[in-house]
DNA sequence: GGCACATGGTTTTATGATGCAACCACACAA
DNA sequence: TTGTGTGGTTGCATCATAAAACCATGTGCC
């Protein structure tokens, strides 16, 4: 068997995670549905993607809980694709992977958009992690630790 | 042409850092080196990935300035390949993708580490994101405007 | 130096994934 | 009923990936 390779049954959360949106088009469809895009031909019209593999990857994310089918909206009998909160969930990674391009690309002139608050039209700050009591993390300031067992009643 | 589409001249951030790590291996490989892997060979068993595509990612992820080749450091003539500052911006990211699955998974029992604070040994914080003024933003709150046009000298 | 063995790859070959174009099914309108 | 637009599926060519074999260099030991 050469199959790419499934994560499925990864122990690492990473790994797991790139199960379902890892490939080189979930996010990208992810994001348009973020900004509303809804249908087939609008998805495939936004990203110039084949239709097929759209067709594939709008089926692989809602057999992942990240996309819903619902009926229509419009009034027309197609169907759309909706943001389940699990789909809507990947908003920070997108943010992270946006962030990273804006600190660290090598034509940052060549990035197009900002994402602003739409309050007050401000750039967003940066995403940051924290430690329970606030203090600042780097990578270096974190570890892993085995997950605690779940608490099970008859124990 | 059918080449893996290319974004390497898209605007959109998203896009562009997908085209240095939006495949498969290179996020995982981001990982090890985080936890301190350095060796190719360390890489390959723990990943468990074929040598070639390994050897592959490696040299993409150097040329994208994601990784450095060092000459050394144990003593033995081999080369390692370290992180560098753009490397370790990926950080948020992976803690992006570690907590969606933490937040989403369908089976989050099958995960087996949790991210904490090396200090006080407690879990993590969530990321967030906020606005300048410190306000926790959902997706709903941002959007996008045009990247000001950079500041010319002789403007 | 010479030999075995480990490290760090490259080459070969098979198969799965991707991309494009063509085709098809259905809804809706005239 | 013919036409048009949406929402796909099917075929085929090409690319990327995976596994295993092979190879080059370094390293340890005598």
């Amino acid at each position: 068997m050469v199959k790419r390779t499934s994560f499925e049954g990864d122990a690492c959360p990473i790994a797991r995670s790139l199960e379902a949106i890892g490939d080189w088009w979930s996010l990208l469809i992810i994001r348009e549905a973020l900004f509303g895009v809804r249908r087939f031909g609008e998805f495939q019209s936004k990203l110039g993607m084949a239709k097929n593999i759209l067709a594939v990857r709008l089926r692989a994310l809602v057999d992942h809980g990240i996309l819903a089918t619902a009926p229509a909206s419009d009034g027309s009998a197609y169907q759309e694709y909706v943001l389940t909160p699990k789909g809507r969930g990947t908003f920070p990674i997108l943010v992270a992977l946006r962030q990273w391009s804006e600190a660290f690309d090598d034509h940052p002139e060549e990035i197009a958009t900002i994402l602003v608050d739409r309050e007050k039209g401000r750039p967003v700050r940066k995403l940051e992690l924290r430690a329970e009591d606030g203090r600042l993390l780097s990578p270096a300031d974190t570890t892993l630790k085995p997950r605690p067992a779940p608490r099970r009643r008859s124990a």
